[in-house]
DNA sequence: TAAATAGTTCGTGCTACACGAACGATCGAT
DNA sequence: ATCGATCGTTCGTGTAGCACGAACTATTTA
């Protein structure tokens, strides 16, 4: 046998496993605020992300434009996000996040803290910040729309 | 207004948000191999953390028992798990990966190359290493049963 | 003027799960 | 030895998140 037994370790079922324990644990949480995780996520998104199109929302949070409609429609009920017309094209929505969204992510992020020490309680708290930064980075990475790279897969596995 | 605007960045909604990024690119890559998006977390779960009575999966999974029944009966008819009756209480289960279990893991982790190179594109590989040994030790950090931690809840926000 | 595009609304269907009920096997306490 | 609790199993039911398509309006582009 070879010495190597193949180190092709991902991240991505861990992803999923931490992001469910991190959704259960944050949902009654969230719930007194009024929010769910998605909008959570779409604020989230919207804060660190800028001005975008409904589209550009929709292939960033990889689901479907129609639904995208009611997830802003509870966020700008709720006074968190503003759809203007695009200036330069007024066929678009520009959205864009309030002053009280702002606030409301703040307080929300703020909550959550017992949602992470749960989860990621066996981490310390530089390494929980680098996990963060790590985070954040690679989702702005694939912010507009990763979709365009569908094209190519030079896989070399 | 005071000079910090509260720094209360937390890793949830990042972590939602690329973790459903990662299992939208997954599912199509693992399908061929016969594995759905849960099948290898829990296979992941389950090498990681060694065996484990279905009752103590269903904790670090955060899924209700009965449907760990139907994953199992998935896993262990293609012959990736075992189940043998604990010798010291023959009500449970002790759930192990089995040597095709294992192969398994790892053809599915190459075969997620592209899927991860898309999602997490915007980091370095150390970066992705880095990225893979905190999710790992988060997971593991959590493993048993996190529930118990459900009574304290010392919420100094 | 015609065709394409952004957003909206509505309906349909699928999938993942939680949850409860009922059952057999087994353990623990009495 | 008996009884209640526990583990796993099976079944049924309900719900939520989303994808997908159709039809419509307003607007841009060819």
């Amino acid at each position: 046998m070879p010495a190597e037994p193949a180190d092709e370790r991902r991240s991505g079922p861990l992803l999923q496993h931490l992001a469910r324990r991190m959704r259960l644990r944050s949902e009654s949480v969230l719930t007194p605020l009024g929010l769910r995780v998605r909008h959570l996520v779409a604020l989230t998104v919207l804060r660190d992300s800028g001005d975008i199109s409904q589209q550009g929302l929709a292939g960033t949070l990889q689901i479907d434009g129609t639904n995208v409609v009611g997830l802003l429609n509870d966020l700008e009920s709720a006074g968190l996000v503003e759809r203007r017309r695009s200036p330069t094209d007024r066929r678009r929505h520009v959205v864009s996040l309030t002053g009280a969204g702002a606030t409301r992510i703040r307080e929300a992020e703020c909550a959550l803290a017992d949602a992470e020490d749960e989860v990621l309680g066996a981490l310390a708290p530089d390494e929980r910040e680098l996990l963060y930064d790590l985070l954040r980075r690679a989702s702005q990475g694939c912010a507009p729309t990763c979709t365009e790279a569908a094209t190519e897969s030079p896989d070399a596995c």
